[in-house]
RNA sequence: GGGCGCGUAGCUCAGCGGGAGAGCACUACGUUGACAUCGUAGGGGUCACUGGUUCAAUCCCAGUCGUGCCCA
């Protein structure tokens, strides 16, 4: 006998050990079905499970869920990402505590360090995952600094540079001056800053007391200007042009060009023109072929290209030295306060500096036109569709990828230098020793590059290394293309477009179908979740107070296509009772001895309400799977609940208990089995959604025990044939007639306790047979004490009116005439609105015209049923008043 | 400045060319051997505004106002 109330903690474990350890995740065992495969986006190694983990890998888990149970070889690869700077701090952090550096240990020592950190605490995310239910293939879990993926990496990289889309190139970074380390574009994150712009006055060479006036928001950068720049057409300056200032504090001439990139409206028109340290200032610096001045140190510390007295300050010290000076020179012109953007590291949280250095290159406007030939092509499919324009625009518009980190964690450049830097890329350093000999013509001592790859230079290869690539395993044939992605917006540019670009030229065949963006989750206010601002929900203790199947199917009856999720935990709790509910339902099942049969035939049943409720099925079924093939998770979350609740529950076990409590023993012993084998229905189909409750029923209530797992049963079939119209009508009226009684009851104030006795006038024969088949049901749900035929209507009567009947309600010791006549007026009010409303659009030559025919049909028959309805309701006022 | 969204019941949101919906909250009543983590009933909306297209607009188009995100 199942437990009063269900308890998650109790059973989530069990199931998930028993799921997993009967490798119920496993592919390899469907060799001739279809395969259907999802890559995780793999969580960083250092991560634990938040909210958007929780939201992404629950989509994933309901969509490899259902193509599992449909049959199809379903492959759920999981794994992690390295996750190089993040990891490398968590270790760095460690050393600290302990009084060391990671350049004190070495960078041998320091990997190894890692290595030891991730055995023992990484790796927490995959457990938290599992809490969640993710079926995902753990067997076949990787990492992307594992063997096999770090053998990838190596092959793509020696393949790109020998192909020419791999370069060195010196030119202005990203320079994160805390981590020390160039990061890409998409790492910096602008972020406004209240800050100040300094007007400088810079001599004009051979005019005694003639200034040109400067405004800078980094007026530190000035050690390095070479030019001053104005725009062409401004003719405040134009004489300036091409004459010299002389730069304060450095004493250095440097010439004043004409150039569009001086915004006349900007300050005073006139920009100092800082080449080594500014991306504008850059393209001017070639425009005009300036002198390149490094003025900054690697950790953004004034270095020896600047005058004596500011080498050594920190960027920020050197601006006030700056400004202090210029103003005892007379040289401050004025200071404005002035809110503008400045470049953060996304991970180190300081300013970053643009920075020259040498740095390795992958030519992605390359890489990136096969990528956007492919969504052009429909290829690979953004749901929702939006999605596409920001992948076209970031794509077409892309910069060279700057690959190389100086880190120690991460896969090491595959690059060796010889004496005079020559390099030779290779596989490995005797590779190197090869190419080296080719080229020297002996032997050479060879010195490899030290930096390390971007972390998305190897997750750009996660949909085929993770199959093996680059062998040609019997998984890669299979699996790649894979299906689906699911993920984040957040992440098309980092992730989705390197693996467009990656498998198409290394697979040549796009990695995923589809990729569906979800949203991002909320706190309930609507706000972005952040430590900072202390809003984070847990997902952990969501599962922990509500079960993993309340969460899960939160986030999927909340993930509309398209919206950000807002979350409370109220919510949760609401999905909690379905889970209760549904609990319940299974437990009256079984009390009743409502037990699946494999030999019950659902399209066989004798009884209205069983073929009903048969058919009800089927247009769940219809309704779930084409939400799932389209991604509308809500849709499908809604459409499962209202089934389940509202058709089955409220009405369906409502509906047969005066079957199972009748004396007519065929009826009853299909009414259990069509029970049993609804109950069935809804487990499978509320199985990818909410995966521990429906096996954990599923296993409970088979009296012998099942021969499969409710998590590889199979899908329902069924369809439209099953649905018997006739028996959807007939079922469809009976709830309309006694949610009418229900309603007039209440509305006249019948205690919900008392039995009454209700007639119903001039029935029509198809709501006369009705009625005689449904009497029992009617009688049990409207709290009726009989229901009789009438022609006449009883002094004090209330009225209604259905289809194909009149309902009266002979109630004349409770009735007030007065409400009463105010009720029925209201109502025929309302009505004759409808039907003015009707018969204007209908007396509408053009409407008739127009429309297509079924909807001028639908409307003639509303407007013949109104007026019906309000006939009768006028009748059972003018009785009324003249009783 | 460029791009993408969103303004529908008190709240959170579905719907998106032909009869305004759900959950929660609220109100009233609790009766039936699954369920009070529940049941039944009820109140509550010029579908932001202004124009246009159409026989027909909450839905399509344009503009306005408000609001959010992404990129410069």
């Amino acid at each position: 006998m199942l437990e009063k109330t269900y308890d998650p903690q109790a059973i989530e474990q069990k199931l998930y050990e028993q799921w997993e350890d009967g490798g119920s995740f496993k592919i390899g065992s469907r060799d001739n079905a279809q395969p259907y495969t999802i890559v995780i986006p793999p969580p960083n190694v250092t991560g634990s499970l938040h909210m958007g983990h929780a939201l992404n890998n629950t989509l994933q888990d309901i969509l490899i869920r259902h193509e599992r149970m449909r049959g199809r070889d379903a492959l759920w690869q999981p794994g992690m990402d390295h996750a190089g700077i993040a990891t490398q701090m968590v270790v760095e952090r460690m050393l600290e505590a302990e009084g060391t550096k990671r350049r004190d240990i070495g960078r041998e020592a320091f990997i190894d360090r890692v290595w030891t950190w991730k055995g023992e605490s990484g790796g927490l995310i995959s457990r938290q995952l599992r809490r969640l239910g993710a079926s995902a293939d753990w067997s076949r879990e990787r990492f992307t600094m594992d063997e096999g993926l770090s053998e990838a990496v190596l092959k793509v990289f020696v393949d790109l540079y020998e192909q020419g889309l791999i370069y060195k190139d010196k030119r202005l970074v990203n320079w994160d001056p805390k981590l020390l380390t160039a990061i890409s574009d998409l790492e910096v994150q602008q972020q406004e800053v209240k800050g100040h712009l300094w007007h400088f006055r810079y001599p004009i060479e051979g005019e005694e007391g003639r200034y040109i006036i400067v405004a800078t928001t980094r007026p530190e950068t000035m050690l390095g200007d070479t030019a001053v720049a104005v725009h062409p057409e401004d003719e405040r300056y134009a004489d300036l042009i091409g004459k010299h200032a002389i730069l304060p504090l450095v004493g250095r001439r440097i010439v004043i060009v004409a150039d569009e990139y001086a915004d006349p409206e900007q300050g005073t028109g006139a920009v100092k023109i800082t080449p080594a340290h500014d991306f504008n200032d850059f393209e001017v610096g070639r425009r005009h072929d300036l002198e390149m001045i490094n003025v900054l140190d690697q950790e953004a510390r004034i270095n020896e290209n600047a005058p004596e007295a500011y080498r050594g300050l920190d960027r920020f010290e050197a601006r006030e030295k700056i400004v202090a000076d210029l103003d005892a020179l007379g040289l401050l012109e004025k200071i404005e306060d002035h809110t503008h953007m400045v470049p953060f590291g996304d991970r180190g949280g300081v300013p970053i500096e643009p920075w020259l250095t040498e740095q390795w290159y992958a030519d992605a406007a390359t890489l990136a036109k096969p990528a956007i030939e492919a969504v052009e092509q429909g290829k690979t499919r953004f749901v929702p569709e939006n999605w596409t324009k920001t992948y076209y625009e970031w794509m077409r518009n892309i910069q060279p990828w700057c690959i190389s980190r100086q880190l120690w964690w991460g896969h090491q450049i595959p690059a060796w230098y010889g004496p005079d830097e020559t390099v030779f890329v290779a596989h490995d350093e005797a590779a190197a020793a090869e190419k080296a000999r080719a080229h020297y013509g002996k032997d050479v001592e060879l010195r490899r590059d030290p930096d390390v790859l971007d972390t998305w230079f190897s997750s750009g290869l996660w949909p085929f290394s993770t199959l093996g690539w680059p062998e040609k395993t019997p998984e890669l044939e299979r699996y790649y293309p894979t299906d689906v992605l699911v993920t984040g917006f957040d992440i098309i540019f980092f992730w989705v477009a390197r693996m467009m670009m990656m498998g198409l030229h290394f697979m040549g065949e796009v990695p995923f179908h589809t990729v569906y963006i979800h949203a991002l989750v909320r706190d309930e206010k609507g706000q972005k979740m952040s430590k900072s601002k202390g809003n984070i929900i847990d997902p952990l203790e969501l599962i922990g107070e509500y079960g993993a199947d309340a969460l899960r199917f939160t986030l999927a009856a909340l993930a509309a296509p398209g919206r950000d999720i807002k979350l409370s935990p109220q919510r949760v709790e609401g999905y909690r009772n379905f889970t209760t509910k549904l609990w319940n339902a299974a437990r009256y099942c079984q009390m009743n001895g409502c037990v699946s049969d494999p030999a019950f035939d659902p399209s066989a049943c004798t009884q209205t309400v069983n073929r009903w409720m048969v058919g009800e099925m089927a247009r769940l079924r219809l309704r779930l799977d084409g939400a799932l093939d389209a991604y509308r998770f809500n849709e499908a979350a809604q459409a499962a609940y209202q089934t389940a609740w509202n058709t089955f529950c409220d009405w369906y076990l409502e509906f047969t208990k005066p079957i199972l409590s009748g004396g007519d023993e065929a009826a009853i012993e299909e009414t259990r089995k069509a029970t049993g084998w609804a109950l069935d229905q809804l487990l499978l189909m509320l199985h990818p959604f909410m995966p521990f409750v429906t096996e954990e029923l599923w296993q409970q209530l088979a009296p012998q025990g099942r021969e499969t797992a409710l998590i590889r049963a199979g899908w329902p079939e069924y369809g439209e044939e099953m649905v018997d119209a006739e028996a959807s009508a007939e079922m469809d009226w009976v709830v309309r007639l006694i949610s009418l009684i229900r309603g007039t009851r209440s509305e006249v104030n019948v205690p919900a306790g008392a039995k009454i006795a209700v007639l119903l006038k001039d029935l029509d024969a198809t709501a006369e047979g009705r009625l005689e088949r449904h009497r029992d049901l009617i009688l049990r749900l409207a709290r009726l004490e009989s229901i009789g035929i009438t022609t006449d209507i009883p002094k004090g009567s209330i009225q209604d009116v259905i289809d194909g009947a009149t309902l009266v309600l002979p109630l004349a010791d409770v009735i007030d005439i007065g409400a009463e006549t105010q009720r029925l007026k209201k109502e025929i009010g309302k009505l004759e609105g409808e039907i003015g409303g009707l018969e204007k659009k209908l007396a509408n030559e053009k409407f008739i015209a127009n429309a297509p025919e079924e909807v001028v049909e639908e409307n003639r028959e509303r407007l013949a049923g109104a007026m019906q309805s309000r006939d009768r309701l006028n009748e059972a006022l003018a009785r009324l008043q003249a009783a």
